[in-house]
DNA sequence: TATTAGCACTCTATGTCGCTGAGTGCTAAT
DNA sequence: ATTAGCACTCAGCGACATAGAGTGCTAATA
């Protein structure tokens, strides 16, 4: 569809307001770039471009600037060059960064977040492992003092969940140790999401002796799954958005960072597209959310084993650099992959 | 050392700056509050209070503009008059709402953050229950497979804290139990900064079957009260700050919400000052951290029993509702402490 | 003696005007 | 098909004038 002279036109002008931020003119791409014709050319192959919808002008005298079509086409290109090209060096250089300060899941990525907005100097966001799908490892209850019970609940994605819950009924530490071998031995690999309230009559039929307790202990169980469901939310750099010059914008900028804040925005945002392509690019309008439709969003996912339980992403201005902000994503994500499976051990 | 008149001119000043952050001229006083004199009078006492230091004029020909001493002047007076008023049906109005959501000290923190910020439009925070003095009521081990063992330590002020770890040699559940019982006898109602490696040759000398795990273990205790002293930071409303005129400066605006999103300077700004005031106000340039030297902030206890363990504050332009700002952070406070009461039970 | 009316003066904010420079788009020549 | 040339457009910028809010001083007043 495009010749091959538009297609260096429209990745010259594409190059240069990665760069400036500022329309692009004819005579810009001449000097820069040498296509071998005049400005004039250029200015007739940009008005194509125009036509065809890959090129927008902010008013009539001044230079193009690229549309969301143009940086799809763009980006889609270099999602082909990129993919064998992976810098093994630098994986291992994050690699080191990483392992510093991250023996814990949370650490790491908050840790990954922070470097990867400092490598790209656009926000990152990440995702806690989401338990959908997940197995339960390890349920227990333990006794705290008379009336008081911590729950703990251990996923095969090394969620750990504790609930701290009382129980009127005064209880013997023996008794407490029967209902949480017991539970475990039920629920122990079972998949989070099945259970359910017909689990918990089965379980009460074959102990009816402890009815009463396991019925306070059900709803702790169900909440704290609940919670379970509930994950977090790692951003790093959110004030990195205001160097840009399309920020400058007061109102563009608080409702930017308003959108970052939003939990249950970003937890939709991350977790509620496609998950079958490694990297996952939204531009601009592709966006559903309005706070963003300037705004690209990147996402890889990581993994445990080989199953997909987490992502990690940046956000930048439309006009970003998608080949630093890919690759770098790319080796963190791999990074992440890596170290969850170390830390959570190769054997599930 | 200010007589009464100039008492009421520098308080209506105070209270108009509030309202409309513009310079306050003369004849706005005379036009909105009936002193009783004219306009030049005013004028020749606003003359006095600006050598006095509690005005400052932004260029010769503006109005004036309260100074630090004259807020602290203002808040001091403020905070005597509010003292013995506390408005009950709204505290409690505002409990029903934190109850809502918060079976969880985390959550109670997240939503008190939030709901303070709603009710003052400034940006607030909170910082999760510390450990210093906190005794452990709750350690154990489980094991979760051949090679991990889960460790679990529960403090008196309700924060639990888990961690996943390796062992190398195999070791069967028994033995776990064992060293788990061992340890929880040991430790339990011990002060988490009296933990160290003394004690745990003490341990080790009364087992010493049990050495080499004893001495695995160790190292992951540590690190696991090292996690724990690591409090938590609740922000919510950052970008309220941009709400507000003073902050239209983007540099401005990008230093302040880069300074709440450091946690380590947060942790320090609520922890590291005294405790022994219910209410502590800090305004202006009283500020120790650069970034908030034009903002105030009010920090407020809260408490388990009658010991101090956490704080949360308000934060925003010097010219902030201090009336407001000052009851419903109280208010929210007061219900922190109650609301934790009931969590973690009286009998400690 | 304290207060006030009156006035000159100061300074910011706002709006207007014209210029400049970068850029387009068309036409005619190559 | 390409390009030189040119008229035209428009944002950005500085210069300038003006309005308006406010001060500070002086002299009159109670």
């Amino acid at each position: 569809m495009l010749d091959d002279r538009k297609l260096k036109i429209l990745y010259a002008i594409i190059n240069s307001y990665i760069l400036s931020a500022e329309p692009i003119g004819s005579r810009t791409i001449t000097k820069q770039y040498d296509l071998g014709v005049s400005s004039a050319t250029i200015r007739n192959e940009m008005s194509d471009l125009e036509d065809l919808g890959y090129l927008n002008k902010p008013h009539s005298s001044a230079g193009r600037v690229p549309s969301d079509k143009a940086y799809r086409l763009y980006v889609d290109q270099l999602l082909k060059m990129l993919k064998p090209k992976i810098d093994y060096d630098k994986k291992e250089e994050i690699k080191k960064v990483l392992l510093k300060e991250s023996r814990e899941i949370d650490h790491l990525l908050q840790n990954s977040a922070k470097i990867l907005s400092a490598i790209t100097s656009y926000t990152a966001l990440a995702v806690s492992p989401k338990m959908k799908g997940a197995r339960i490892k390890l349920i227990q209850l333990v006794p705290i003092d008379e009336h008081q019970v911590l729950m703990t609940i251990v996923s095969d994605t090394g969620v750990v969940k504790n609930s701290i819950f009382r129980l009127n009924t005064g209880i013997s530490e023996d008794q407490i140790n029967t209902i949480s071998n017991m539970l475990n031995d039920k629920l122990k690999g079972l998949p989070v999401d099945k259970i359910n309230d017909d689990l918990a009559n089965d379980i009460i039929k074959e102990i009816y002796d402890y009815k009463n307790i396991i019925d306070s202990v059900i709803p702790v169980i169900n909440k704290a799954l609940e919670d379970i469901y509930d994950v977090d939310i790692y951003a790093d750099g959110i004030t990195k958005i205001l160097d840009f010059p399309e920020y400058k914008d007061l109102e563009k900028a608080k409702t930017f960072i308003s959108f970052i804040e939003d939990k249950d925005m970003i937890v939709d945002l991350l977790l509620n597209n496609s998950i079958t392509q490694d990297i996952e690019i939204s531009i601009g309008s592709e966006n559903v959310y309005a706070p963003i439709k300037d705004c690209s969003l990147i996402t890889a996912n990581y993994r445990l084993g080989d199953k997909v339980i987490g992502k990690i992403g940046v956000i930048g201005p439309t006009r970003m650099d998608y080949y630093n902000a890919i690759s770098n994503l790319y080796l963190v994500s791999i990074n992440i992959s890596e170290i969850i499976d170390m830390l959570l051990g190769r054997k599930r």
